[in-house]
DNA sequence: ATACTCACTTTCCTAAAGGTAATCCATAAC
DNA sequence: GTTATGGATTACCTTTAGGAAAGTGAGTAT
C-alpha cells in the first residue's frame, strides 16, 4: 500500500514535469505573457495599442509573438474594415486558462520585490 | 467617479505588468521551474538526484541554474559531511510563493495537451 | 505632390541560452 | 594502481532571442 502510493507519486511527478515543460515551451520568452496580460486588461486591442501597452517591445518582436500566439490558438487576429486598415487581436477561450498562470506570476513578482527591497 | 476607476485600472495594469516582468526575468529559461518542481515533490535533494530527476539536463546547466536560484534566495545549498561529499539543495520559504505559479503552469500544460490532441 | 498613419517586414547585429564532451578533485573501494 | 562516485568546471560550439533602424504599401488628409 505504501509502495503503491509511492509509485503513484512518482507517476504524478513525471506527468507534472512533462506538463510543466510543455507549458514553459509554449509560453517561453519575455513577451508572450505580457501581451496576454494586456489583452486581459484591455480586451480586444490593435497592433498599435499593444505596442504602446507592452512598453519597449519592438514591432518586429510584437509581430512575431502575435503570430506565434495565433498559431497556438491563444489569440485571434481580425482585419477590420477601417481606413487606414486596423487589425484586432483578442484572446481565445482557451487562453483564459492562462490567466491563473499570469496572476500567480504577478503575485510572486510583487512579493519578491517586497522581499528584496526589504532585505 | 468613472474616471477615477479608469485611472485606478490603468495604474493597476502598469503595476501588474512590471511585477510580471520581474517574475519572468527571475524564472526565465527552460530549467528553473523544473528544478523547483523536483524539490517540491522530492524535498531536499542532492545534485545527482536533480540531474536524474530533471531528465536531460546537463551538469553544466544544472550547476548554473542552482547557483542562480541560490543567489535569488529560492534555494539553499548545504555541503554534507559524507564520503564522498554530497551536497543538498532545499527550497527556501520564499520559494514556496512560486508553487502556485508552477501548479498553474502544470494545469495549463495538461489542458493544452488535451486540447491539441483532441483537435 | 507630400506627408502621415497603421501594420508590418527586412536586414543586421549582439548577447545569451544551452548542448556536448572532456576534465578535475577528493575519497574510497577493488 | 586502477577504477568508481559525487559534484562540479572548462572549453567549444550552435541556436535562438531579441534589439535597432530602416523600409514597405495601402489609404487618407492637406
Amino acid at each position: 500500500m505504501a509502495q503503491e502510493n509511492c509509485l503513484q507519486d512518482i507517476e504524478l511527478y513525471k506527468k507534472r514535469s512533462l506538463s510543466l515543460k510543455d507549458a514553459l515551451e509554449l509560453l517561453s520568452g519575455k513577451w508572450k505573457l505580457v501581451v496576454l496580460l494586456h489583452l486581459y486588461h484591455h480586451g480586444t486591442s490593435r497592433f498599435k495599442d499593444l505596442q504602446e501597452g507592452c512598453v519597449s517591445i519592438s514591432p518586429k518582436v510584437l509581430s512575431k509573438e502575435l503570430q506565434n500566439l495565433e498559431i497556438n490558438q491563444l489569440i485571434t487576429r481580425t482585419v477590420n474594415n477601417t481606413k487606414p486598415v486596423t487589425v484586432s487581436y483578442a484572446i481565445t477561450e482557451h487562453a483564459l486558462e492562462i490567466e491563473p498562470v499570469i496572476m500567480a506570476l504577478v503575485e510572486f513578482g510583487m512579493k519578491h520585490r517586497v522581499k528584496i527591497t526589504a532585505a
